[in-house]
DNA sequence: AAGGTGACTAACA
DNA sequence: ATGTTAGCCACCT
């Protein structure tokens, strides 16, 4: 299994209402330092994938994606319709990770 | 088939 | 404190 696979498999386990970095993922996987290829697998993903990529944000708590077919404020929107608050200033949406953060569990 | 191209992040200057 | 850089992987020419 290819480090994609392995992303889109922790992912999928980020629970409905909170979150996780990009970091965080690749931590899990094999380095931290991988953190962008965590969102390199996410982009490479189908527009109509089961995967909830939605709830993977950068470090600082805000909205990183740069994907055209979705835009920032339609993962806001599928954040906040989980529950999740998405606050909007200096043109930046942000999530309080304090509060949402998802900790995966050991193994 | 080799190389460019991305949803990052922590460490440094 | 703000800007730059290295490390990392698969997919598409």
């Amino acid at each position: 299994m290819n480090f994609y696979q392995e992303v889109y498999k922790l992912v999928a386990k980020v629970p409905k209402g909170k979150v996780a970095t990009y970091g965080q993922i690749a931590a899990l996987i094999s380095t931290p330092r991988a953190a962008q290829v965590v969102g390199f697998a996410l982009r490479a993903l189908p527009q109509n994938s089961e995967v909830p990529w939605q709830r993977v944000i950068n470090s600082q708590g805000c909205i990183s994606i740069q994907n055209p077919r979705w835009p920032q404020s339609e993962q806001a929107r599928l954040l906040k319709r989980e529950g999740i608050k998405v606050a909007f200033s200096h043109n930046v949406y942000r999530v309080d990770l304090d509060k949402y953060l998802y900790s995966f569990r050991a193994r």
